[in-house]
DNA sequence: GTCAACTGGTTGGGTTGTGCAACCATGGGA
DNA sequence: TCCCATGGTTGCACAACCCAACCAGTTGAC
């Protein structure tokens, strides 16, 4: 296989991928949209952060940002403390229900994924995540 | 890093990259968004074939896809023909001109992305297209 | 042959995710 | 003190979806 070819191929199986990713998780849990669910798992991993913080990382306009912050926190899932130290920023934090939702849904996904990479080699699988983040980054 | 963390990250991963890759072709193409590429795309390789088969492919509803052919073919770049052998069916074929936009669309993808990638290996391009190839199947 | 069930495609209606631009409030220097 | 930068919200528009209802051909059972 060319090079060229090779990132023919990596664009447009990225892109099935992605579109069916979205519907998937749409299926599998209606109240958590795929992208929800992203930001729900930033902010647990980084133990809260300001709303431009999430913006900048997934490269989303501040204004979805905020909308989508507003639906998670109206649903109870997040929450917003001032920061002392600088009054325009809200740091978000999980709350305890959004934890148990993530949670919950992340291993149901988890499930989801072991089943369908099921025949995959640990290295392979490895190997792949290496190679999405090595993209991304 | 362990199975479960690795399908993780392949999921996380793949969203980040998927949401880039709409904005990133929205900016670089208004004239073809990634949907509309990925099915001239798909014409081309397959040398027509059905909105059903569309749909098929890239699990969507049958009226998204009518409504995306709607707008490649008032834009000239696909055209509809008749199965001799089912009045129901329209074939789509690309047009001289979707051939043409199509190819030049490509082109720049390619010159993007042979940037983005290149430090890497041609090894690991090959391996990283093969996993997507291998999982979307 | 006729009628029901199926299939390919379109259309109406609604939801979601998104960006851009304009705006407000706070913060931090010249 | 002013001016500009930064964090965030809101109005507006748009693209991409899906579902349900529909129309028009096709096919098979009877």
């Amino acid at each position: 296989m060319h090079s060229a070819d090779a990132v023919e191929t990596i664009q447009r199986e990225m892109t099935v991928f992605a579109r069916r990713a979205r519907a998937a998780a749409g299926r599998m849990h209606p109240e958590l949209s795929l992208v929800s669910y992203t930001l729900l798992g930033h902010l647990e991993e980084s133990g809260g952060c300001r709303a431009t913080d999430l913006a900048a990382h997934y490269a989303l306009d501040k204004s979805t940002v905020s909308r989508q912050v507003a639906g998670l926190e109206s649903a109870g899932l997040i929450e917003r403390r001032p920061d002392p130290a600088d009054q325009r920023v809200q740091v978000l934090h999980l709350t305890r229900s959004g934890r148990d939702i993530l949670s919950q849904v992340t291993e149901s996904r988890r499930a989801a994924f072991r089943e369908r990479l099921a025949g995959w080699p640990a290295e392979d699988l490895n190997r792949f995540a290496e190679y999405l983040v090595r993209y991304n980054a």
